[in-house]
DNA sequence: CATGAATGAGAGTTCATTCAT
DNA sequence: AATGAATGAACTCTCATTCAT
């Protein structure tokens, strides 16, 4: 929850916004936080190095400004979700295809998100403090025990660790469709088609996770 | 697939070698990979930067040393486990404890581990090739084939597709162990007394894995 | 000797002039020359920095006019001093109380003053090319003069080297009021009550003016 | 009382060790110290930013080790004038003569010293917190007090007033003959051939602060 | 083999000044 | 005349790597 950009920055064109938001998120994405260059960024973005600086006071500022963004776009994706009155796994269905197209069409953001996890960049992820994730475990939670109370979800399941393990398990989907890495981790599991696999995935992660909340039996 | 040492390393004493190891470990889990200082690892290591290219030809060798180091170790626990005459679900569970304890008791590889999935290090970790992926995905085929044939596992399950969410979940585990960022992440999941709470962790997670392989119902 | 100004900044109002050059004076003052930040000015001043330099041709100019002004206020109380019919000893009285007086009401000019002699300022000190040395070297040569012809100083004394020595000691009891550094150097000197001790400093460097004046013996 | 640079100073040739503090004497007493540049004083010395590096950690640390050795230099004056069993008077005109000899071989540590008593400069100089004027001040009472004891100082005088005016007006005789900016002042005063006339300035002022101490009478 | 001083490209950041509006 | 966004040269400092001893 920050505003870790100046005023200035509010000022621009949206166009000009996007096009210094969308170079610095293909830089860290490509380098990493310490490898990306500031000024490299400023060239590709069409601007100078001191209007860079102008928009935000640090590099720090600036991917903190680039999380948010990543944030916003995907607490609306959860919000609309949550809206829905579906049922349990018609919203975690939706959420693994949320997950599968979001890290397809932005898998940049992911890659930004999963190199914040480093300790190195410790400094940088203690004031994101776990927004995405209260966002989410609270949905998770909202969902489970409406599902509990139906019946849909087997009486001994612990709500918490249930949600944990969702929550891995779509976290898992989203980097194995952004990073490098993780892309051929998932071919090795899936096979080498995976990434042309989108539906089979979707269906059978599915069943693990039906069966899952369902309990064995 | 490795030997990223030169020569020189091998005819030291184990202890120097450990030595050296331990103090860039540390460094790399504590800094980032592109954070870490080589002249300042020697330095704790008490050797000199000199000997240091003596026996690494450079940074990127350094850690995969490590990471080779961290698979070998890897590599044990999952032999173990595979060699065991073990049901499907006490050999997952053996897993999972390994797992936990593993991310426990070196934190710090397992948060190399996750800084190497980065695309900044893409240079790196496509050196590694899914080394840990090919062996542990192989054992799971392997368990699951044999749980299928003694019907313990639901006969829809696709054995793929199941490994590799087992092995997400295998892996959140290890990073929520790890990384200051996956430890907060699981507090608010589980509640702020989940690192006491190791034993219901696995509980759940295996009453949440058992379900999933036996299909809901 | 300046107008170091443009026009522009006679055309302003009087406020608006003295809420500018308070706040340069304020900052350089603070930071030195160097430090000081021509942007930051403007904005505590209220102006935009396009106005700034409507005014100001450059940074070297906008701090010439401070002293400028400074010269000003000061030469105001030498020709006070020059006016009046006393006695040397009196003259010369009113000159330390001044000097204290004005170093204490207006530190950051006396400030601002010394760090112009920096020689990596020379080339903004080469513009004041003495203006007010030579203003005050007059007067003392004419109270001195004067002393002289009534006895009132010892007739060896070489007129221009006393002269040089009281108007040392009158900017470094200046000084001594006005940078933390000199401050400091005074409650060594006089003890940590120096700043409370206006008055007997006054007196006893009296007593040591007037000796020097009229010779031993 | 420092040692603001690093092992690795000491252990160079003092030759180098003069090179480089030689230059960087040259380029902070001829840019002042923000306008002074680290790379430019690796060059003039002939060796690398980084060796720089590798002697003082920061722009600071240099310019405290300079000042430290002009403090050496300073004590070894003074504790020659303190230990010579002199009449006052004579040990005075010591300390002109080496204040005057001093600044005129060294003008540029003298520039340095008065650099560092600006406020922007703040930082620095309180880490020096007086040490020449501790050492130079108990000299002074030292000799005023045994003076006064021979009656060779009227008996109304203050002590710590007088050292200040005596430690000011040797302060100012350094400065004159240091900076471009008092050279200038001195010349107003004492006439343009003033540089030349360093034995006249000896001894009327001499003749100004033997008056000061036997008191007028 | 071991040492560690030396290297220097390259990084993030600042700020006096310009100029289109 | 006033504005303030934009500029980009210049600065301090870091660190992987080399190599003479």
């Amino acid at each position: 929850m920050g505003k870790h950009f100046k005023e200035a920055f509010k000022k621009i064109s949206e166009e000009k916004q996007t096009r210094i938001l969308d170079a610095a998120t293909a830089e860290f994405a490509a380098k990493g936080f310490p490898g990306a260059n500031i000024n490299r960024i400023a060239q590709k973005a069409g601007i100078s190095i001191g209007a860079m600086y102008n928009y935000f006071g640090s590099k720090d500022d600036l991917i903190l400004t680039i999380v948010d963004r990543a944030h916003a776009l995907l607490e609306g994706v959860i919000n609309e979700v949550a809206q829905a009155e579906d049922d349990i796994f018609d919203s975690i269905e939706k959420l693994l295809r949320a997950a599968q197209s979001y890290s397809k069409q932005y898998p940049e953001l992911t890659q930004i998100y999963l190199d914040m996890t480093s300790e190195g960049l410790s400094h940088l992820s203690r004031q994101l403090s776990g927004q995405m994730e209260t966002i989410s475990s609270r949905l998770y939670r909202v969902l489970i025990e409406k599902a509990a109370a139906t019946g849909q979800v087997a009486s001994g399941v612990d709500i918490r660790v249930a949600s944990f393990c969702l929550d891995n398990l779509i976290m898992m989907l989203q980097y194995s469709y952004a990073s490098d890495y993780f892309k051929e981790r998932m071919k090795i599991f899936i096979g080498p088609e995976a990434a042309r696999d989108d539906e089979r995935i979707i269906q059978e992660m599915m069943r693990f996770i039906r069966g899952a909340f369902r309990g064995g039996q």
